[in-house]
DNA sequence: TCTGGGGTCCTAGGACCC
DNA sequence: TCTGGGGTCCTAGGACCC
């Protein structure tokens, strides 16, 4: 019995966002760039038809954004990550078994709906359209990577007026026929490689070729991948979010860190975001490591980088231990004198593994436990939640230094600040 | 001279995703 | 001058155990 899964994917979501609130973002080429103003990662359609690719470095594309007028903004993800949200919600009054796949992806069970389905999936998209200003395509299959081919065809294919049904057979012929092998989801550029020096570069390809074969090229995952595209379901829907296994803040600095002690305010400040998402997820962490690096770029210029790692014991979330562990991983990875040894790092952050729930959390015999460290944290978390982030932070974050992150052209945080409510004129 | 067989666990690195 | 951030899964190979 083929239970029928619908993918629904919001259109070049992050601009979307954007035009959401500010109308004057509308019809003209739009770019949002990743965090420092790095690179482009969402294109409204009239940029992708300049040319604008994914990833396309902001200083290449400075002359092609000038010429014609593209409007850039940096990201916004508190916006984002809200919007997000209330596309969700709206789903949820469709079918209350879905997967928050991605911030602009959900998988939806759309079984008992029968020939209803693409009609379902019309109103799906009306509805979020209407109660949150964002456009989606949906794409339905009998098993998730046909969902999201589908998902592929209803965005490129007008035809399909933003839904495609793939469950029928003889549109999954026409489109896979047609789809690049490497357009298919869990095909990267290294499997697209090996898949087109076999001659395997259509999708239709990839789905009839032998399962052995698949299995040789691309192990157990690409065997798993033939045998979804057959319509036999290998992954489930995941309703349930599984316990995260890491978690990580990384950042690249605004310019790059010459001492000891600049690299020290950024490592200070991104382990206490870490602290902060652990303990906002009920987990500790039993290993944390801290590294840094020089411009990899740039491998003309003198590189060096380092990463160390330390087992916390007991397991934590206090900013405290995490911190101050970090702090001996940089220490013993720096080269040279404190005072800067002529490498500039461009990025350094902080990988937490090992997370359990903190109630699940072994204790030690011989270490008194700490009451404090958990009523410190809560109230540490509570004035930085009352005032805004950085209200408190511990000392040797300094005050804002020269690691900070650019972000020129970053919109108003219009649904969760008060202060950046939009105003309506009459 | 001749030196087993069958496991588990951990880690690094690769590949992929959005 | 200027190139993001945060995840997951799989495999091979080494260390170790009895």
């Amino acid at each position: 019995m083929v239970v029928p899964i619908a993918l629904i994917d919001c259109n070049n979501f992050y601009v979307s966002c954007e035009r959401v609130f500010d109308l004057r973002l509308r019809g003209v080429p739009v770019i949002v760039l990743s965090n420092n103003d790095g690179c482009a990662v969402a294109r409204s359609e009239e940029a992708k038809a300049l040319g604008i690719k994914m990833g396309d470095p902001a200083f290449k594309i400075r002359d092609k954004i000038r010429a014609h007028s593209i409007r850039v903004m940096s990201s916004n993800y508190t916006l984002y990550g809200d919007m997000s949200r209330r596309v969700v919600a709206v789903l949820h009054d469709f079918s209350p078994r879905l997967e928050n796949y991605s911030i602009d992806e959900t998988f939806v069970d759309l079984s008992g709906f029968g020939d209803r389905m693409v009609k379902q999936a019309a109103d799906m998209r009306a509805e979020v359209r209407e109660r949150t200003g964002i456009p989606t395509c949906v794409g339905i299959g009998p098993t998730k990577t046909l969902a999201k081919l589908a998902n592929f065809a209803a965005k490129k294919n007008p035809l399909f007026a933003g839904v495609c049904d793939l469950t029928e057979q003889k549109v999954a012929d026409y489109v896979l026929a047609r789809v690049p092998v490497g357009e298919v989801w869990g095909v990267g550029s290294a499997t697209e490689g090996k898949l087109v020096s076999q001659g395997i570069e259509w999708a239709s390809q990839l789905r009839d070729m032998p399962l052995p074969l698949a299995r040789k090229l691309g192990t157990v995952v690409l065997e798993r991948l033939v045998a979804e595209l057959r319509g036999i379901p290998c992954l489930d829907l995941e309703e349930v979010a599984p316990q995260r296994k890491g978690m990580a803040v990384t950042r690249s600095a605004g310019e790059p860190m010459m001492t000891f002690d600049t690299l020290a305010q950024a490592v200070t400040a991104h382990a206490t975001r870490a602290a902060e998402k652990l303990r906002s997820h009920g987990l500790v962490a039993g290993t944390i490591t801290a590294f840094f690096h020089t411009n990899q770029h740039k491998p003309d210029r003198p590189q060096h980088s380092a990463s160390r790692s330390a087992i916390m014991k007991p397991m934590s979330a206090d900013t405290f231990d995490l911190v101050g562990a970090a702090m001996r991983c940089i220490r013993s990875g720096w080269k040279g004198d404190p005072s800067g040894n002529g490498h500039g790092y461009t990025k350094a952050g902080i990988i937490l593994d090992d997370l359990i729930r903190a109630e699940d959390a072994p204790r030690l015999l011989f270490e008194p436990d700490r009451p404090r460290s958990a009523s410190l944290m809560k109230a540490l978390d509570a004035v930085n939640d009352r005032f805004g982030k950085k209200t408190m932070v511990l000392a040797t974050e300094g005050f804002k230094g020269s690691w900070g992150l650019k972000a020129d052209h970053r919109s108003p945080r219009y649904t969760t600040r008060i202060a950046d409510l939009p105003v309506v004129l009459i």
